[in-house]
DNA sequence: AAAGATCAATCGAAATCTTCTATTGAAGTG
DNA sequence: CACTTCAATAGAAGATTTCGATTGATCTTT
């Protein structure tokens, strides 16, 4: 049953048998009638299907709710039960939004140093990604805005606030300011991340709050990309406090903090909502709190 | 999986191999080997057993947990995928306290009324069995106390308050009084539930408060015995004012209110905590909340 | 419109897993 | 010490799962 479901997931989650067939490692034939039985069991069709992958049926949809619920809680159990043998080990997967990696290292160095058994996986993503991933049971949590957009059935902690600042390197005459607003940036070449961050979408309602239209000649979904531009000289970058205190240092870039009308956006840890955790998870969300305090 | 789990879930039922396998309607090696594959498939030893069986381990305790979720959530998935190809159908198993059984009544009536092809199945229990039987997958919901003893991790919707009446012959003098007290009863010759029913200790306490000893020279777990014994005379039994209206009608009983000092104790009906519930369960709690607002 | 590519279903054989009956072996009982 | 109870084991029969090969349908390209 369990099986079944894993196979229907992957399915939904593919949009393709054969894709999703490889992705669980078994043929397609074997997935094709794995279907086949789960339907026979529940009575109901669960896809749409004329010799090619026609979406999911209503009861479909329903069914993919289930699904993961059971998949996921027999993951948990079994993680559980390794755990209570083996100690506190096991692997733990992340989807961090760019502007959060440094805080996502600081998060699992932490974590780490308390259980030296743990090992990490750390996915530079896009928060839309990152709930995704969550769903699909990709990753066992994200790092990610807490506010702004909606979440799904999730557990969040929050951990640091965004304060956004300048980037620019230190030959800028902006650099020479204490502070700078967001209109104060019109006339400069700006690089920025891609449209599909929610970081860039909060910066971009931020510049028309100021009645500035952003002109982003480049656009990259990496901060590395920014951070290495600005310092080429002529092009500045707006990145939250943190990020930017990381990757200017040892480098001749200024930061400026930006003033003006802006919203506060938490950032923190997103679990799937699942009462209990995995005890590694457990161990992440403890090591968070402890950091949010800090 | 969900099949093994279903075999310890019995194991630790029954607390015996042989009547486990009897329950599930598989041979007892069968079992055997179901549980083993299990502890081999989570690594760890669930059931104490040197020859015969000797308890769970605390991995076990804790696997049970787990177990009954998962068990549930499969069959609350697969009956919600079954109602939505033969409508709203199916089997609600209740499990009552023997005061409620009225209430009982006229809940799964109106239900059926609603529902035409919902068939139930009603069971005059204690609240410690409803609990069990919960906890065990047993019954879909059960009708009992929710306040005063411990529930587990259950969903209540109350639906009424009970007062307690004296129940007696129509010969008997205190029949012919407006109201009794606690204490007016010393002297009578008692009939009342067994004392493993939370209505006797309830009405127990009442009688303590009020100074009283009750003597209740015959104890029964069935309202219809304590009824019919009054009827025969000599006897007077205390009974919640809907159950002793029901009984007494048409039969020469009189109905007397007690007064004084005694908590108000609310019955209602307790379903597992399990978000979503099955539709016919769903159908059965929209129900009380119509009927406890009627 | 024909040829080719893509995709899921189907078929039949091999492998795996499950369940049964019969038996064993261990622990408790009178 | 025989007797009973209980769970584990062994071995055979049966069911299920999986796979490679193929088919048949649909979509794309020429």
């Amino acid at each position: 049953m369990i099986h079944k479901l894993d196979m229907f997931i992957a399915v939904a989650k593919e949009g393709h048998f054969g894709r999703a067939a490889e992705s669980l490692g078994i043929t397609q034939p074997t997935l094709s009638t794995g279907i086949k039985q789960l339907e026979e069991m529940l009575g109901v069709q669960l896809i749409f299907r004329g010799s090619r992958y026609g979406g999911l049926t209503p009861e479909g949809q329903r069914a993919l709710v289930w699904a993961r619920r059971l998949v996921g809680d027999a993951r948990t159990f079994r993680e559980e039960m390794r755990v209570s043998r083996h100690g506190l080990s096991g692997h733990l997967r992340l989807a961090v939004i760019p502007t959060a990696l440094t805080w996502a290292a600081k998060l699992s160095a932490r974590c780490a140093v308390r259980h030296p058994k743990i090992r990490f996986t750390i996915l530079s993503r896009t928060s839309v990604e990152i709930l995704k991933m969550l769903d699909n049971l990709e990753i066992d949590a994200g790092l990610s805005y807490l506010d702004n957009e909606p979440l799904g059935r999730v557990t969040t902690t929050p951990l640091y606030t965004e304060r956004y600042t300048l980037v620019c390197h230190s030959d800028n005459p902006l650099a020479l300011q204490s502070e700078v607003t967001w209109a104060d940036l019109s006339g400069e070449t700006l690089c920025l991340l891609t449209p599909d961050m929610q970081n860039r979408r909060i910066i971009n309602q931020c510049f028309m709050e100021a009645d500035v239209t952003p002109d982003a000649l480049v656009e990259a979904n990496s901060t590395v990309v920014l951070a290495a531009l600005v310092e080429q000289g002529g092009w500045v970058t707006v990145l939250p406090s943190d990020s930017a205190r990381f990757l200017a240092s040892g480098k001749r870039l200024s930061i400026v903090p930006i003033t003006g009308g802006h919203v506060e956006h938490t950032v923190g840890l997103v679990a799937p909502y699942r009462e209990p955790h995995t005890p590694v998870l457990d161990a992440l969300l403890s090591e968070a709190v402890r950091l949010a305090a800090a």
